[in-house]
DNA sequence: ACATATTATCGTCTTTCTACGATTGACGAT
DNA sequence: ATCGTCAATCGTAGAAAGACGATAATATGT
């Protein structure tokens, strides 16, 4: 098995502000084409870039750009795989989120009288 | 007590689709002061719009813009109480962020082997 | 009716995002 | 060495977001 390099993946500055964290989490989600390739990078647990520009009606130079948002939050991680690039979901990155959103709002009830 | 009116609050797009509703409410928490703002409705429970424009470096039309952000995704809800308006996380709808995500990725135990 | 207080909206400017085609760089195969 | 493939990056154009001051709208108090 060839040596798998590590793509610059997370920039993810060590923001230590969870307002700011998880404003940068959620800037990521949002937008569709994202939260698209989440999914679908989660059904198939892990695919190469190309597969991923033949799931969206996109661009490959937009996926693209997408995925690198997607990297430098952390939420993906890509391997180069020989010629291919395989990308990943960083499930700890995504739980990360609902659990910043569940320390904001500890489980607050009854908040439509 | 003098009747409550409510705001126009959610236009929230009856999306259907779990991709695009996500991408909404991300994009809604997709940004430090929204966060802030909604933290401190959380920590106060309910507030007048003043109190926040006081409590962000932010000026109050900037502040405004913000709060209708978040109106409109439906994570928060404005009532007129006669001069003031009273805002409130919809925690409903908070929690809605968590769940989604959720149901994306369903416990996925050791990605990382 | 008038002045005051509170918040939304308007107009504007600047910045960032989204999308694309074209190019580049890296790798494998011939 | 050259050729195809795959994915990132560059350059650019248009759209949307973010910020502000100024203005408008609404309710309260005098």
């Amino acid at each position: 098995m060839p040596p798998r390099a590590c793509l610059p993946a997370a920039p993810l500055d060590p923001t230590a502000d969870p307002d700011e964290e998880l404003a940068r989490l959620a800037q990521a989600l949002g937008h569709p084409a994202r939260v698209r390739i989440l999914r679908f990078l989660l059904e198939q647990r892990e695919c190469f870039a190309g597969a991923i520009v033949d799931h969206l009606p996109l661009a490959q130079s937009t996926v693209s750009q997408h995925l690198k948002v997607l990297r430098e939050a952390g939420l993906i991680r890509g391997e180069v795989d020989g010629l291919h690039i395989c990308y990943c979901v960083d499930s700890e990155r995504l739980r990360r989120v609902s659990e910043l959103l569940d320390a904001m709002a500890p489980v607050v009830s009854g908040d439509t009288p």
